[in-house]
RNA sequence: GCCACCUUAGCUCAGCUGGUUAGAGCAUCGGUUUUGUAAACCGAGGGUCGUCGGUUCGAAUCCGACAGGUGGCUCCA
């Protein structure tokens, strides 16, 4: 298995060096940085000077690509003395290879440490020690520094195909110049990499953004602004839902819920140290009435602080928790905004405890509970990233206390059983914590819930509480959130769920189908609905003048769970006969009838219990 | 913010190299039909072609700026 990936990835790296050569022989002038293999493919940094890569050039390429595979080249290494190969670098007009070689003539390493281990397979060196010689791989008349490992020749190289042209900044560095990242995916087989195209095309299917906006569930105006989402009343429901559901896990673990104003005095952002960290991305308001400088709040610690702070705490009070899910804004560069996974407007659900330090590890137990029954009822499996901090001096607080606190933290994992890895120098600047890394269907990871130890702000904010033996001490803060910010969960839960939401979350949990529209029909479907709302369902008749198998598709569009189909059969009977949707059905098809008030028992019962399954028997 | 690309009806898209009143499907509305589990039939309305400016006898089409979007880079407390 391993050796099968290593085989893999020396074939994905082998086409970077393909798709290399081509460039070149297509434009003799290309400069290149680095071309690695990665997760389903490869890619290579190009930069042409004036002429830019379009995706109309990539038939060119994949033409001139295939040549050179049916050459079949041989990949030969060659080893040069450093110098030697700075010399080659500067003669061949590399400049991007000159500076790499340069940086690891001088460190024995490349400098950028995120880099390193991107770059593998580009770059020689890596050890600590000065590197004397560095290797280049050679196919036909093409050089490239490299480290390997490749594929005996060109031509033993699978299926491949290009699929985009992006702008990347030389080793990732906003100040340097700016490249082209060419980049294809490859696998050893057609069938492979076709199936792998399926894969990108179901994830296209499921875009939230797509489908956000066939299932009516959020818009976005160009009057409002970019990144500001608007909610539709369907898309409301899931915010309401998903947030009454977090509230209801804190509520019931001692959260108590708190109202703050959306706008406050630039003042607390300066005292609680956001405003020199943040203050760009910080919108500001301006008052009319006084000179005082607003801002629109980018986060709820500080107002949660001053609740705390307004007057004198014991520690019999102790922890006090408090949470709340309002908006909050931060003005983020226009390019990082994306759908609802990038926002300019966030509602987390968001919560700040104020504990002793020996309160901790309860704290954050209940906490990472309240996780374990959030992800389990949303039915999307999570591993834990205890970030921690490293050796450097950019974290705050006392050293004793991190460790304590980190000991504190890997114990509740172990204890909860929970999937953990570690990752030391993820910590943020105010203390250690844990972030949770949620799969979705797709298999791919998103961070979602977060729990973080904060020793700074007490400080700033000189918060006290009266211990036990009279003296005043400084309580600790515990930021969490389950679900993040609910933008950008709803972004990966209607990707992972492919807007098939379970009964409680559906927008429309039943819908109800006339036969025709005689006033028997209208008036049964207008009970049902009168009965269904009485239970807290949401349900909507579809009283339109069209045929049934229509109507049936509609309501199948819609991913609605339940649909129930009303004419004279089900008048005289007093029952209906659920179709319910796939991927609900225990075994296929939930089938018979059943009466009117069972079933709309029963879909209530399931909504409040949260099942992801049809209890209707098959 | 940076690089590349994109923007035509509510949605998905056609409209070749600039040339008379800009098209289709779905959706909407009206009529016929009174329908039984994934698309009945007929008809109608709907677009200053993202905005502004320029080139041209003539611009949806070419150029520029701006806005919005996509893919990345950078960033993500």
């Amino acid at each position: 298995m391993a050796e099968k990936d290593e085989n893999l990835m020396a074939m994905r790296h082998s086409l970077a060096h393909i798709m290399a050569s081509a460039v070149r022989r297509l434009w003799p002038e290309a400069k290149f940085g680095v071309g690695p293999a990665v997760a389903d493919g490869f890619y290579y940094d190009i930069d042409l000077g004036d002429a830019k890569l379009s995706e109309e050039d990539f038939a060119k390429i994949e033409g001139e690509m295939r040549k050179v595979i049916g050459e079949d080249q041989a990949f030969e290494r060659s080893e040069k003395p450093i110098d030697e190969a700075v010399k080659w670098a500067r003669e061949a007009g590399q400049p991007y290879k000159e500076e790499l070689l340069n940086d690891l003539k001088r460190s024995g390493t490349t400098v950028a440490k995120d880099l390193d281990r991107e770059e593998m397979g580009t770059i020689a060196g890596g050890s600590d020690s000065a590197v004397d010689t560095v290797s280049f791989y050679t196919n036909g008349d093409f050089t490239d520094l490299c480290r390997g490992p490749h594929v005996e020749s060109t031509g033993k190289v699978g299926a491949f195909k290009l699929l985009r042209v992006s702008g990347a900044y030389w080793r990732g560095n906003e100040k340097n110049p700016q490249m082209q990242r060419l980049y294809g995916v490859a696998f050893n087989t057609d069938k492979e990499l076709r199936q792998h195209l399926q894969m990108l095309e179901e994830a296209r299917k499921r875009d939230h953004r797509r489908l956000g906006q066939e299932l009516d569930l959020f818009v976005f105006s160009d009057l409002v602004g970019s990144g500001l989402p608007l909610f539709t009343p369907r898309g409301t429901v899931l915010r309401d839902e998903l947030l009454g559901f977090s509230e209801e896990l804190q509520r019931a673990a001692g959260f108590q819920k708190v109202a703050i104003p959306h706008i406050t005095k630039q003042a607390l952002y300066e005292k609680s140290g956001h405003w020199d960290k943040f203050g760009e991305e910080l919108f500001l308001v301006r008052s009319q009435e006084t000179s005082d400088q607003f801002v629109l709040k980018p986060m709820n610690c500080p107002h949660h602080i001053q609740i705390y702070a307004a007057r004198p705490r014991s520690y019999r009070e102790l922890p006090i928790r408090y949470m709340e899910s309002t908006m909050q804004y931060r003005d983020e560069k226009k390019g990082e905004l994306n759908g609802l996974s990038r926002v300019r407007g966030i509602s987390i659900d968001d919560a700040h405890v104020f504990c002793t330090l020996e309160q901790i590890e309860g704290e954050f137990t209940a906490i990472m509970n309240m996780i374990k029954d959030m992800y389990g009822v949303l039915d999307m499996r999570f591993r834990a990233r205890l970030s921690f901090r490293d050796d450097s001096d950019a974290y705050l607080g006392e050293p004793a206390n991190w460790e304590k606190a980190q000991a504190i933290i890997e114990d509740v994992a172990k204890k909860l059983e929970i999937d953990y890895f570690i990752e030391e120098g993820e910590a943020a600047f105010y203390g250690p914590k844990i972030d949770i890394m949620v799969t979705d269907a797709l298999g791919r990871e998103w961070q979602c819930a977060t729990q973080q130890l904060d020793f700074v702000q007490p400080e700033r904010f000189g918060l006290t509480y009266v211990a036990a033996d009279g003296s005043e001490q400084r309580p600790v803060m515990v930021h969490k959130a389950l679900l993040g910010s609910f933008e950008r969960f709803l972004s990966v839960y209607i990707e992972h769920t492919a807007g098939r939401f379970p009964v409680w979350l559906a927008p429309e949990q039943i819908r109800v189908i006339t036969v025709n529209q005689e006033d028997a029909t209208v008036e049964f479907a207008d009970k049902l609905a009168a009965q269904a709302r009485e239970l807290g369902l949401r349900l909507e008749i579809d009283n339109s003048n069209e045929s049934v198998g229509k109507k049936i598709r509609a309501a199948e569009v819609w991913k609605v769970p339940y649909t129930v189909v009303v004419g004279e059969k089900e008048i005289s009977s007093s029952s209906v006969v659920p179709r319910i949707r796939q991927d609900l059905a225990v075994n296929g098809d939930a089938g018979g009838s059943i009466g009117v008030e069972q079933f709309l028992k029963t879909v209530a019962n399931e909504a409040k219990s949260r099942v992801h399954k049809t209890s209707l028997h098959g």
